[in-house]
RNA sequence: GCGCGCUUAGCUCAGUGGUAGAGCGUCUCGUUUACACCGAGAAGGCCGGGGGUUCAAUCCCCUCAGCGCGCACCA
């Protein structure tokens, strides 16, 4: 008899640490360790996924368990088929992220970010990710992901720090990169500048004042910024202002008058409004587009509102009472004041109230994004937009390295006409969580040295008083550079290895953020494409397809749900029924339907295990089927069987090595319930009940042979049981499951 | 404004140029010693509307509608 006893009905939680441990100490997710054996087809191939380092500022959420998944079954797949592979874990620092989680915390405690020195907020938020790191870690191991912890990387090693500002100098040194002082959406709650990928634009229905305007009357939704207007714009065609294109006109703007120049530009619609516009270059950014075309005939930009939003008048309009009143006042507080100000003056023309138009928000506070005249760094981007697209389109032409695909299809067009569109990249943020810019500006004469090391003198005038620019690089620029810098580029024999890549598993909301960025910045530094594959996957939605979010209260814990149902269940509710690109509908129903499911492999290997005999035991200890057959005369129907298991374990291959793994697992789940289970199970149990021998035997040895297909098949899905399950068959110098050839 | 996606059984979604599929749910039956986290069976769909290509369309093309989303410097 089996010298196992199996629980009834599978219990997850006895099995699922234990296993993690057991492949842990055999070091098998490290390449090294699972070394092909010479004379595999595939042992010199390597599979390579750097896996997207989850945030290091709270805990894992469905979206990271759903990457998990994606991720260890290609791993996992191609671990077993023989290829050299490796999964590289990571953590992010994800500067601007997780100082916003970390100022909320200040906040509860009564804290604030600016009144606490530079070091020692950065020192707190360095221990408050290691701690939240840690927690990150335990949680990926919960999920099975066969990830090699020993080559584990953290955004903020001192070798990627290093690296990261190279990129930076090199960069600058070839052109790529430069001090530009220009309009910047600056949010004032966070205090930082952003790029443009951090703002959105929501529709918001806002009045449209009509303003007396010297000759003109000008529309505009903003009324508080008419104290910084440098100028009146029309259009070039427009009859009606075409003599005064050109002339000086003057304005009341109540707290002082006005000398503008009038201009034309073809960008104004004269349908709109009344067809002239005034031109605030500092507080907007079209009329800055305006101000740059136009600078000789412009005067100079006048920002008359400051970093907290509010109005900074005086200095510009010493002499006027009227200045006071407004200083110092919040913009829409500015704006009521100011419209009062004009009905009173007459110049109030009419105002449309029922204005809808779209306004810029900062993608995390919502709140309004006001734009701000800023001295930055700015990546040049076209030219590294045109490699990106050229990687996509037809391949790189340096060592003939083809073409990056995407799954799916789709977002290769997103891609391009993002690239195609590109705009220069503001690396700047006025924080302190993330990678100092290496960058000295001399306090005397304003020259900026770019260098990592720290600069006494100024080369160009000789002063010593120089500082260090306080701002950090957006998260962004050093994640571009992870899968190259994770793997220790440049002399790294993992670099040499593992590079490029062979898939990039992340969601299509990052596709702009980050996966473009590595395709630009990984070939700027390697010449190489950074991956060969990119994978999306969508967003983990509720079981209404709602967005989960802590305000609705609809957000599901991956933890708690392995806790009850079990990784192996958890991982299977999130591939199946999730084509790549589509968001998921996630459900209880569906996780319990996974739990079901591993109770059945559970249930039916019990069956299997206790009716196998002896002779069944010691053949199959035997390494190849022919010989673990041996004198076992097979029946016609038996043959029949494999081979269509045989079929089966072919499509699924080709499904998982075309990244169809919602289907692969679906056909597996459906063979293992309603083939094995139902029907060869059935039909088997008279036979091993029956009395001739050669007939049982035959029976015995396929539901063997199958069995143990079906696990390896299964793997790469629901490791943990698998694992378990084959720990208990009978055969001997056995290996573990997970480096067993698929 | 430009672009993308979706519309198939009550729900969530697959799918293929040749008389419709899965999971969950519903209904009926069943306590056969692997499993009630089970088994046997059933009901349920003009595959969004219209037009075209084709011997043949849910699948290809055009168009309309509804929904969702991305990008975008129109005051």
């Amino acid at each position: 008899m089996v010298n196992f006893q199996f629980d009834k009905p599978y219990n997850h939680q006895e099995v699922e640490d234990k296993i993690y441990k057991l492949w842990e100490e055999s070091g098998y997710f490290a390449p090294e360790a699972h070394q092909p054996e010479a004379g595999n087809p595939n042992s010199k191939k390597t599979f390579t996924i750097i896996m997207p380092p989850p945030n290091a500022n709270g805990s894992l959420h469905l979206g990271h368990a759903l990457m998990l998944a994606l991720e260890d079954i290609m791993i996992r797949y191609y671990r077993m088929r023989g290829f050299k592979t490796l999964w590289l874990p990571g953590a992010d620092h994800a500067g601007f992220e997780t100082q916003v989680v970390y100022e909320k915390k200040l906040e509860k405690e009564g804290r604030n970010r600016f009144e606490i020195p530079r070091e020692q907020f950065y020192e707190e938020i360095w221990d408050f990710t290691q701690a939240n790191k840690k927690n990150m870690e335990s949680q990926i191991r919960r999920l099975g992901a066969s990830c090699d912890w020993s080559r584990e990387k953290f955004t903020l090693d001192e070798d990627i720090i290093s690296k990261t500002q190279d990129t930076f100098i090199k960069l600058y040194k070839d052109g790529l990169i430069y001090r530009g002082n220009r309009l910047v959406h600056w949010c004032p709650k966070h205090q930082t500048g952003f790029s443009d990928l951090e703002i959105i634009h929501e529709e918001k229905l806002d009045a449209l004042y009509y303003i007396k305007y010297g000759p003109f009357v000008v529309a505009t939704v903003r009324p508080e910024t008419i104290f910084g207007d440098s100028a009146v714009a029309v259009n070039p065609k427009d009859k009606r202002y075409k003599n005064l294109i050109g002339k000086e006109i003057e304005v009341d703007v109540v707290v002082g008058k006005l000398k503008l120049k009038v201009i034309a530009d073809s960008v104004i619609d004269s349908k709109f409004g009344t067809g002239a516009v005034k031109i605030t270059p500092a507080h907007d950014s079209n009329d800055y587009e305006i101000w740059q075309r136009h600078k000789k005939e412009i005067k100079e930009p006048v920002e008359v509102i400051n970093k907290y939003a509010k109005m900074d008048l005086v200095r510009h309009f010493p002499r006027s009472e009227e200045a006071k009143k407004y200083e110092g006042l919040k913009v829409l507080e500015a704006r009521k004041l100011i419209v009062e100000d004009l009905e009173k003056r007459g110049l109030m023309e009419k105002i449309d109230s029922t204005y809808r138009h779209n306004v810029a928000l900062c993608y995390k506070c919502k709140n309004m994004i006001e734009p701000r005249l800023m001295s930055q760094w700015f990546v040049k981007m076209e030219p590294l937009a045109k490699s990106a697209i050229e990687a996509v389109k037809k391949g790189l032409p340096a060592g003939r390295q083809g073409k990056i695909k995407f799954i799916p299809e789709r977002f290769k067009k997103v891609y391009f006409h993002w690239l195609k569109n590109i705009r220069d990249w503001n690396i700047s943020r006025q924080i302190v969580w993330g990678i100092r810019i290496p960058a000295w500006q001399c306090q005397n004469c304003e020259e900026w040295i770019i260098s990592k090391e720290k600069i006494e003198k100024c080369p160009k005038c000789g002063n010593f008083k120089i500082e260090q620019d306080k701002d950090v690089f957006d998260t962004w620029f050093s994640s571009s550079q992870w899968p190259f810098l994770a793997l220790g580029w440049p002399d790294s024999k993992d670099y040499k290895t593992f590079y490029p890549t062979t898939v990039m598993e992340t969601g299509w909301d990052i596709l702009f953020f980050w996966v473009a960025r590595m395709i630009m910045l990984g070939i700027y530094k390697t010449k190489k494409i950074p991956f060969k594959y990119i994978y999306l996957h969508g967003l983990v939605r509720d079981e209404f397809k709602q967005k989960m979010s802590k305000s609705k209260g609809n957000v599901v814990d991956p933890l708690g749900v392995v806790n009850e149902y079990g990784a192996d269940a958890l991982r299977m509710a999130l591939i199946i029924g999730n084509a790549p690109g589509n968001d998921l509908a996630f459900s209880e129903d569906k996780i319990r339907g996974y739990r079901n499911f591993a109770n059945k492999i559970w249930q039916a290997s019990r069956f299997v295990l206790m009716n196998a005999n002896r002779a069944e035991q010691r053949a199959a200890q035997k390494s190849e089927p022919r010989q673990r057959r041996g004198k076992i005369k097979l029946t016609a129907r038996d043959r029949k069987r494999l081979k269509e298991f045989e079929a089966l374990k072919k499509k699924i291959a080709k499904q998982i090595e075309s990244f169809k793994f919602y289907l692969a697992a679906e056909e597996i789940y459906h063979y293992f319930w309603h083939t094995f289970c139902d029907k060869i199970i059935e039909e088997m149990k008279p036979r091993l009940q029956g009395k001739d021998e050669k007939d049982k035997q035959s029976a015995q040895f396929v539901l063997l042979e199958i069995l143990r297909g079906c696990l390896k098949i299964l793997h790469p899905f629901m490791p943990f049981i698998t694992e378990e399950i084959w720990s208990a068959l009978p055969l001997k110098d056995k290996k573990m499951l997970i480096i067993e050839k698929w």
